[in-house]
DNA sequence: TGAGCATAGTTTTTT
DNA sequence: ACTATGCTCA
């Protein structure tokens, strides 16, 4: 049988067809299934839908659209043409063309969050079936921990080592500074963290630290710190998220057999996120790709905006420089937002230097200009988003349509205070992480002890918890005996009374192994997960702990609970399989910011930081603080660098807005206790005028007491709000206004001034923590004071 | 060993 | 301004 054209014709028809609804960028992105893939993907230009297609494409058809040795008889040619024509898939014509499946098992689809490899994970099922389920869809560190359960041995751990996360991981330095007398004034144990996280990214032991650091006094007392951070890491058999990524490129660079092994089982590679890599997973991916592997990155340099935790947009910039044969594809038609809002995000991108020139085009119309509001104060500014709102909602939106991103976490209580008080009902993301309170972390830290008695940080984490009066000192000499008999922390608890040492605390110490050594037995001898718990809390007595020392007692409870019902659920997912171990392994990498996250579809406003809403897209975005020190921050303003950094992080800001962009800034802000006056930050400037609408608040704040306040602004573009005063402070009537402490007044009052006298109040503003007054005053006419100067 | 005061430090965050 | 944490004193 000789190659046919018209075949090969007819098979890219079909394909097309069916991949119809996708742009020729994203189809080529999906065909290109053999050889190394950079896809560009913009700021709303289909990314998952690409992922998606491209991983059902795979499965299907594998590289069939650019396979030149398909071939098929005039026959069966006529027959794919009529089967064309009536809308058919060329997947039903299996029988006589042969098609390039790949299996899913050798596919390897990597993300960075768990959100995002369980979005993969059910959009594929919904496509495919129960098939996509040998599809290995993880993040980095569910992998590696993964693949480490078979191989720790290797390098020192056991198969059921434990993860330290970031809390145990400050414990234990801690400790290790105390250990080695280094004061933690001196070496913050944050930059502690950070230099032994990096050292690893680079692959450096403890010991090739100090060598490189010998002359440096700093970095070579850091070196002990991660020395004896190491050795405390292994004696618990645990690893951090760093040893994660670090110890399998290890394993891998040691055994070429176990690296086979996973190269011949991910024949296809994908990587989600690529500008959010670090230096330690692009040589994971390069380990396990080879330079001629049939690699898919997907990306997007301008959206880099996690460098402080590693990230290296080199992995993305220069990946044609690490793999060998790259197709580019550039995704930059825009399906998300308005004309102006993305012709707003392009011009602040372009002022980046170091980028892969790209630039997003939509077929949107050019929609609502840019809203620009400039107010006085971050009350004001709080003020002015809650009554856009509210306007907004009257007029048929729902209060899920509107997110109000911020550079810094610390920005969100005005606005929250403000959102409450006008009743609009709000959730914040990513605040404090349910796996994070200090109850639940407490049980998990039982149940890790149980499941791994050699865990010394999560022991001591708990073993005074409740109240056993075990306190610095018994625990030290616990550690001495530990360390002159070789035995662990906690079998010198079990055997307390034999060491002469220990005599006088042994009975407190060995009430805590009372409670542990049962469980210990009962995990052993197969209790049900849920049934451990539940025997942990009773004999524990941890219940009765946070009843008399902790405060918001209900709501801890509640958490207990939401634990044990987390648990039940896990036993449901995994039945058999539900193990102690399991589960511990299970949310030492999931800390997802909610657990419950049913409550997405309506009736609330979303409340994040800037990072936190990368991949997420609303209607109207507000963006307050947009300032020079808040937005680009403080610190980063004298480092171009950094400047980069935040500018990509204005353009993620952006590009989240479908309809409605607003942006704000104060011409005075709280910081630090202490008023600032910030320039608009240069961001705003960045964008062409002719894209913005200019509101302002009236500035009551500068005006001298006593003078007239201008009816019309300066400017002429300017025109003036009535900002949030004039809207109902949730069922307080506005005209009343709200002192912080004693008096009350309303229209109408009379009052007595210092120095003004006798006066009536003929108006009254909500200026955030109090009001403003306007007086008449009978000998000096109307004049406007603060409530609190009466 | 626990409660109460002083002090310092306040970007971003997933795993 | 506010809060989390460390240190002192009882």
């Amino acid at each position: 049988m000789s190659k046919s054209v018209k075949f090969d014709e007819i098979k890219k028809k079909f394909l097309d067809m069916e991949f119809s609804n996708l742009n020729f960028p994203q189809r080529d992105a999906v065909f290109h299934v053999d050889g190394n893939l950079l896809v560009l993907a913009g700021a709303g230009s289909g990314k998952t839908t690409v992922i998606i297609n491209r991983i059902y494409n795979m499965i299907v058809y594998g590289n069939l659209y650019n396979s030149e040795d398909v071939d098929c008889d005039a026959k069966s040619c006529k027959l794919l043409s009529e089967g064309l024509k009536n809308g058919k898939k060329l997947s039903e014509f299996s029988d006589i063309v042969k098609l390039h499946p790949i299996s899913p098992e050798n596919i390897l689809a990597i993300t960075f969050t768990n959100k995002a490899s369980k979005e993969i994970k059910d959009r594929l099922n919904k496509r495919l079936g129960d098939v996509s389920n040998k599809i290995w869809a993880s993040t980095f560190h569910s992998m590696c921990s993964k693949i480490l359960r078979n191989y720790a041995e290797l390098v020192g751990y056991t198969n059921d080592f434990t993860i330290y996360d970031s809390d145990d991981q400050k414990r234990l330095i801690k400790e290790c500074e105390k250990i080695l007398n280094i004061e933690e004034k001196v070496f913050p144990v944050k930059s502690c963290i950070s230099a032994i996280s990096s050292a690893k990214d680079e692959f450096m032991s403890a010991f090739d630290f100090k060598v490189k650091h010998e002359n440096n006094f700093r970095m070579s007392k850091i070196a002990d710190i991660y020395a004896l951070y190491e050795e405390k890491m292994k004696k618990s058999d645990a690893m951090d998220f760093d040893d994660l990524i670090f110890n399998t490129v290890k394993i891998f660079r040691e055994n070429k057999k176990i690296l086979n092994l996973y190269k011949k089982k991910f024949k296809y590679i994908m990587v989600d996120e690529y500008q959010d890599t670090s230096k330690s997973q692009h040589e994971l991916i390069k380990l396990l790709s080879g330079s001629k592997g049939n690699l898919c990155v997907v990306g997007d340099d301008d959206q880099s905006i996690y460098k402080f935790r590693g990230a290296n947009v080199e992995n993305i910039l220069d990946f044609d420089k690490y793999f060998k044969d790259v197709k580019v594809v550039r995704l930059e038609q825009n399906y998300r937002s308005t004309k102006n809002i993305l012709d707003a995000a392009n011009s602040v991108i372009q002022n980046n230097s170091a980028r892969k020139s790209k630039k997003l085009w939509t077929e949107s119309a050019a929609g609502d200009k840019i809203h620009l509001h400039v107010a006085y104060s971050e009350h004001d500014e709080a003020g002015v988003i809650s009554s856009e709102i509210l306007k907004r909602v009257e007029e048929g939106r729902k209060y899920s349509d509107f997110a109000i991103l911020y550079r810094a976490g610390s920005q969100s209580g005005v606005i929250e205070k403000f959102l409450v008080k006008n009743n609009i009902p709000y959730r914040m993301v990513g605040n404090v992480r349910f796996f994070d309170r200090k109850e639940v972390k407490d049980l998990i830290a039982y149940l890790s002890v149980i499941n791994n008695p050699r865990d010394e940080v999560r022991l001591k984490r708990v073993i005074n918890r409740p109240n056993r009066s075990i306190g610095e000192r018994t625990m030290q000499s616990i550690s001495k005996t530990a360390e002159k008999t070789g035995k662990t922390f906690y079998e010198i608890i079990q055997s307390a009374s034999n060491y002469p040492d220990l005599q006088r605390a042994s009975a407190k110490v060995l009430s805590f192994s009372s409670i542990i050594d049962p469980l210990i037995e009962e995990n052993n001898n197969g209790m049900k997960l849920s049934d451990l718990y539940k025997s942990l809390i009773d004999i524990s007595g941890y219940v009765e702990f946070i009843r008399s020392s902790e405060d918001n007692f209900n709501e801890r409870m509640e958490n207990i609970k939401e634990l044990g019902n987390f648990i039940a659920k896990f036993e449901e997912e995994k039945r058999e399989n539900a193990s102690l171990s399991s589960f511990l392994e299970e949310i030492s990498l999931i800390s997802d910011s909610s657990v419950s996250n049913e409550d997405e579809e309506k009736g609330f406003v979303t409340l994040m930081t800037v990072h936190a809403s990368k991949g997420l897209e609303f209607p109207v975005i507000f963006l307050p603080g947009f300032e020079e020190g808040v937005f680009p921050g403080q610190q980063c303003l004298y480092d171009e660098n950094e400047i980069e950094e935040e500018r990509r992080l204005a353009y993620v800001a952006i590009t989240r807005a479908k309809e409605e962009l607003f942006i704000l800034n104060a011409t005075s802000r709280m910081t630090f206790g202490s008023t600032s006056h910030n320039k608009p930050s240069r961001f705003i400037s960045e964008i062409p005028e002719k894209l913005i609408t200019v509101t302002k608040s009236r500035e009551w704040k500068k005006i001298p007491v006593g003078q007239r306040i201008p009816e019309s602004s300066q400017d002429i573009k300017v025109k003036s709000v009535v900002s949030a005063r004039s809207f109902g402070m949730g069922g307080i009537n506005p005209l009343v206004s709200r002192k912080k402490s004693d008096k009350v007044y309303v229209l109408g009052d009379i009052v007595d001034h210092a120095i003004f006298g006798h006066g009536v109040v003929t108006s009254i503003f909500d200026i955030g923590n109090e009001s403003l007054l306007e007086i008449n005053f009978d000998k000096s006419g109307k004049k406007r004071i603060p409530s609190s100067r009466l």
